[in-house]
DNA sequence: ATGGCTAACATGGTTAGA
């Protein structure tokens, strides 16, 4: 018997003004049903909540200025809005939670972590490890949670282009790794890696160099289910197009489909 | 080769991203 089709995306659009028009060509053609932003970049006071709006999108932010700044966007309604880790004090806005459709969506938009070993990673360290606490709470009040967003990890050594040269670096260090696992363990797929095992695929490359081109990227954008909500994924697609647009994000769209029962 | 791009804030050059 068949079910409902949900599709979730994620994007770090890196300023939502400057990439409105990206979003929505995007959404056009794409027509997911949740879509989760980070590093709009936005104060709520000028968050475009009107073009959103115009695009089809009910919408909820969490945003700053200058940096940082997550928003949720979908097609039905949206509840139980939540900003923040519950009982973490962060003055930067990573994380905004919401339930559409019967589905806990908790976007993310982990630390960069500037470089091993700096105050900021420390931060990171923390701050991942907070997020493993609000999970953790999460799972036991939600069956069907996808958490998704730029979470500043490249899981695995095939998440990389050149291992050597980031081999121990931030985002592909060891204790990063470790922190995420802890996370995986709890009771959540890579929706990635339940659909593909394939080396090469990406979702970040740098504005330098030719990077994209050269597909010279990290897969650092990720969708996880959990495990009631895994049983019912249909896929993960990474959207290469629009990083191949005229004034690029230097993220693409990550989007995971579902046939909920 | 500690450079290379891009965005915000500001209106030149610094901070930050990844």
């Amino acid at each position: 018997m068949s079910g409902r089709s949900f599709s979730v995306a994620t994007w770090n659009v890196n300023s939502l003004k400057v990439r409105l028009p990206h979003l929505g060509q995007w959404l056009q053609s794409s027509h997911v049903d949740v879509v989760a932003l980070q590093e709009t970049k936005v104060t709520d006071a000028d968050f475009p909540f009107d073009e959103i709006r115009d695009l089809g999108y009910r919408v909820v932010a969490h945003g700053q200025r200058t940096y940082n700044g997550v928003a949720l966007l979908a097609r039905s309604e949206i509840s139980d809005v939540l900003c923040g880790i519950p009982d973490f004090s962060d003055e930067q806005a990573r994380v905004l939670a919401a339930t559409v459709e019967g589905v806990r969506i908790i976007d993310v938009y982990v630390p960069n972590g500037q470089s091993v070993g700096s105050d900021k990673y420390l931060y990171k360290l923390r701050w991942l490890d907070a997020l493993r606490t609000y999970l953790t709470a999460a799972l036991q009040e939600y069956s069907k949670v996808i958490v998704l967003g730029d979470f500043n990890i490249a899981p695995e050594d095939r998440d990389v282009h050149d291992v050597k040269a980031w081999e121990g670096q931030v985002l592909v260090s060891e204790p990063e790794r470790a922190a995420l696992a802890g996370i995986l363990d709890l009771g959540f797929i890579d929706t990635f890696r339940q659909s593909s095992q394939a080396a090469g695929a990406y979702s970040w490359w740098d504005y330098r160099q030719g990077a994209f081109r050269h597909n010279a990227g990290l897969r650092i954008d990720l969708v996880l289910a959990s495990e009631r909500l895994s049983k019912d994924l249909d896929g993960c697609l990474i959207e290469r197009e629009p990083r191949g647009w005229e004034r690029p994000s230097d993220h693409t769209p990550v989007v995971a489909s579902f046939n909920l029962k």
